[in-house]
DNA sequence: ATCCCACTCATCCTTTTGATGGAGGCCTCC
DNA sequence: GGAGGCCTCCATCAAAAGGATGAGTGGGAT
């Protein structure tokens, strides 16, 4: 028997993160290095333990997944990375695998398929089910929003007016409406309500939460 | 020593339910009678196996946590329900209190929270803990909404826009613009989208998934 | 029976939004 | 240097949404 698989396990929710820590260690080749409850903690962790392969959720306080495994793998290039999170959005797969992760895959998904992701990580293979590789079709022939677009639609979820996002990022109304125009064009849909929904539902952005906890 | 708190599990995503399972197995002084991934199953379990506290999810597939609570609890009146769920929107809160679950967590809380809660449950306490307590009050001062307003509603955060909204219900667009009137004064916005984003934050109404798993 | 309230509809008016087309400055890539 | 993309701005028009007000209906509660 070869030496234990050793994973670092990043989930800001205690309750699931402790479940998922206890699930795994019950399987006999895979040991448990430690855990992070955000970004930054996974960071240090990273730094002291260098797991093997490491779990990240995505949607974490103060630093999410994405930009957690992207810190980490420019400074350690060979880490691995499976990301498991409940978000299907186009957009979450993409830039978590962008970001670096070799495996994409959903809290619903069968335990079996979290266990063979990890080994098949760790050998140093890639895991994406065809559940996520069709979604990530989609993103691939949907067209891409450029940076001040995004600026303007993370604002039209917050709920906020043309004028208020003028004066927000300080341009003219007028600049605003054009920047609607081409993301509401980009999306496929002719309204912001629509578009905020779907932007939500593609996981371009997120709600704003407003947890107590 | 007594006998153990028998739990029913219930929860969508298999490697968050088995994570639990793995977790609560570790407690002495209580034991996991069964599980279930969605809420007709929940029903199906309970009737087969009456155990004493259930451990509920929102938020699942075919019948969700709330209209499971509320149909065990009409057969069953001394069920004892708690809420573990990662959505703290106070009407989320308030609809699963008032289906009859005797506590509301979120998964983000200490495992020792959750241990508590359970113990308090099944000695036939309430527990509600201050954040979510809080977050009650909250809805408790706001107005509330007419189903009819939340059909509206519905559609808004599907991106419909008024005429089809009044197509889709069978009235007339002056009939459609009254509710949105009053539901955006009761909900304090001044604006659809931004109304949309208040009813997903508040919980009043869901992001329509497209889950593929 | 009466009152309240949700639901329905209408009209008028203002504001916001979306659609179109054009234009200049700036950057990077080739 | 040129091409293309992005960001910026403008004017104008049409459509949609929002605000105010009034009013009729029916059901449910007192």
């Amino acid at each position: 028997m070869s030496t234990p698989i050793r994973i670092l396990v990043v989930e800001d929710h205690n309750v699931v993160r402790q479940g998922l820590m206890a699930l795994l260690s019950g399987a006999p080749d895979i040991e448990i290095a430690g855990s992070a409850s955000d970004g930054h903690e996974a960071i240090e962790k990273f730094r002291q333990l260098s797991p093997d392969v490491t779990l990240m959720d995505l949607q974490m306080p103060r630093m999410g997944g994405v930009d957690s495994i992207s810190t980490i793998r420019s400074e350690f290039p060979q880490a691995r990375f499976i990301v498991l999170t409940t978000f299907d959005g186009d957009e979450d797969i993409y830039r978590a695998l962008q970001a670096g992760a070799k495996a994409y895959l959903l809290k619903g998904m069968e335990v079996d398929e979290l266990l063979t992701a990890i080994r098949a990580v760790h050998a140093g293979r890639a895991l994406v089910p065809p559940s996520i590789a069709e979604k990530l079709a989609q993103r691939v022939g949907a067209q891409e929003l450029t940076a001040r677009e995004i600026g303007v639609l993370e604002r039209i979820v917050a709920g906020r007016a043309n004028k208020e996002i003028a004066m927000d990022l300080n341009i003219s109304e007028a600049t605003v409406k054009s920047h609607v125009n081409s993301l509401l064009s980009k999306l496929g849909v002719d309204d912001r309500t629509h578009a905020a929904v779907v932007a939500l539902q593609r996981g371009i952005v997120h709600l704003p939460q407003s947890k107590p906890e």
